[in-house]
DNA sequence: GGCATGGTGCGTCAATTCCG
DNA sequence: CGGAATTGACGCACCATGCC
């Protein structure tokens, strides 16, 4: 799938929806991707978190004029946060040792860990973004060219360190004299927030998939372990209770 | 071929959690 | 406690597929 042309088009009418529509974004809870919806949220066993199919239906049975004002409101309080998918996943590994952990960025480049080895990840997700600097900034990341190779992309890494020299290397807000100067530093701080959390959410993305990954594999695991205990049982049952004839 | 629909990834905002 | 990190939600663009 390629989309490495379609940057161009996103980048500018995003520019556009962000900052007028968000107010209203917060009330439009129905057209979201079924993908997006199904996979928002796994239940950790510790938190029993709505989904949002559910917080939705909440929402359209009560389909009073008022329910629209204060929904996103509402929808907030029931989306409470759960712990962050390394979090859990990582609480998980240290229960079953099949399951792997969601590594801190500076041990991946060590090696590819044993279990992930398994749970590739299409290397276009990250091809396709390496575009996006050289259209914005020209100042793109070390790390994003390195993701346009072969490398498998549970060895990408996003150092946040690995920022633009130009970006980090600003004046303090101290030598700070002129409006102007002021402004165009809030601008360098607006545009340095953006793309860290555009690198914020590549990664989020990536980890989410893991974790998914991970609990699929864990679902097969476990089934095929029941299967066992049932042809285990079986056996002990015919051995405990012999024929009668 | 054109259209509708579903799926996926992206950038962004904002709320929440984490951590020094 | 404040700043950084994380992630749900949203809208968008694009692609694939099926139907007409």
């Amino acid at each position: 799938m390629s989309k490495c042309g379609r940057k161009k088009y996103m980048r500018t009418n995003v520019r556009q929806m962000t900052m007028e529509t968000v107010e209203s974004q917060h009330d439009r809870s129905v057209t979201h991707s079924v993908a997006e919806r199904s996979s928002a949220h796994m239940q950790t066993g510790q938190i029993s978190v709505p989904t949002l199919a559910q917080v939705a239906t909440i929402a359209e049975t009560d389909d009073s004029a008022e329910s629209e004002v204060i929904d996103s409101h509402k929808r907030r309080e029931i989306l409470s946060r759960r712990p962050s998918y390394r979090k859990i996943l990582n609480e998980l590994s240290s229960d079953v040792p099949g399951i792997p952990k969601i590594e801190e960025e500076k041990s991946e480049e060590e090696g590819t860990p044993p279990n992930i080895a398994t749970m590739a990840v299409p290397t276009s997700i990250y091809q396709t973004s390496t575009g996006q600097y050289n259209e914005e900034t020209d100042l793109a990341p070390s790390h994003m060219a390195a993701a346009t190779g072969d490398m498998p992309t549970y060895q990408i890494r996003a150092p946040t360190t690995a920022l633009p020299q130009g970006v980090v290397m600003a004046a303090s807000p101290g030598s700070l004299h002129s409006p102007q100067q002021l402004a165009e530093e809030a601008t360098r701080k607006r545009e340095l927030r953006l793309m860290k959390n555009r690198e914020a959410a590549k990664e989020c993305r990536r980890r989410k998939k893991e974790y998914v990954k991970c609990l699929e594999s864990r679902v097969a695991v476990l089934e095929v372990q029941n299967k066992k205990l049932i042809e285990e049982l079986e056996t002990l049952k015919d051995i405990c209770s012999p024929k009668t004839d």
